[in-house]
DNA sequence: TTACAAGTTAAAGTTAGGTTTAAGTCAAGC
DNA sequence: GCTTGACTTAAACCTAACTTTAACTTGTAA
């Protein structure tokens, strides 16, 4: 089965302008055109958009993202380097969990602690 | 005690051009200045300092950081208004703590199940 | 008194990750 | 055959959060 932009639009909950721009920067390399042009996406471009979608929203940059994407298409010969990859990526959203517990633990206590606080009480609660 | 603002950077770990740009954007209405125009961060700056990065590292923007600030400025009649705003924040936070731990088991999995794998295992592994 | 270090400002430049716009192509329904 | 709707592109625009630059002032040490 093979989708519009629309419709991948629709299953990745991204829109469909977002998908052009991915497109456009090389996270798309295998995406198949039409004869007219317009843009295919096969399951497998489904499922690499997301994928994407999950590296993303843990905070990979979009030009690391192509960087993996880039080593997929060399085969199995680079599966060690994306294993590091994704090792640091792992390593960065736990980095990043430890942050927001930390903050979520600052809020807590703030609110737990919140009667007649103003600014004079920012260093005492 | 008061520092300089290279002394405040290093305490909250920003550069001092961070430092400059948060006031110079109405994140620090309280600071005073010399009578030559150096910046003066007392004790009390630092902390709220200190609770600028809490809320800016866990997603909060500076703009709403620069309205919660506003409130303290108003007393106590605000505190209903800013414990409603640090309750959001913490479901804030809380909803990213949820999307780091579902792409952290997506990488986990996908590191257990790491051999051999190219582009075209994208959608089988 | 001269030079240096540390501060100041306004304004311009940067980066990431898009979104919007303008102008055009294509296939289908009426 | 004409309009409509979905697609295309390149290029311009946008926002947040800074950073950099250029020109300037000030206090201190030699």
């Amino acid at each position: 089965m093979e989708y519009t932009i629309k419709q991948a639009a629709e299953r990745v909950k991204l829109p469909a302008s977002t998908l052009r721009y991915y497109d456009k920067n090389g996270l798309m390399p295998l995406l198949k055109k039409t004869s007219y042009g317009t843009r295919q996406y096969s399951e497998t471009d489904i499922h690499w958009l997301e994928l994407v979608r999950c590296l993303k929203d843990s905070g990979m940059p979009l030009d690391e993202i192509k960087a993996f994407m880039m080593l997929c298409l060399e085969g199995s010969a680079t599966s060690e380097q994306r294993r590091e990859m994704l090792e640091l990526h792992r390593a960065n959203i736990e980095r990043q969990m430890r942050v927001l517990t930390r903050s979520l633990g600052v809020i807590n206590y703030k609110l737990d602690h919140y009667n007649e606080i103003g600014i004079f009480h920012i260093d005492k609660d």
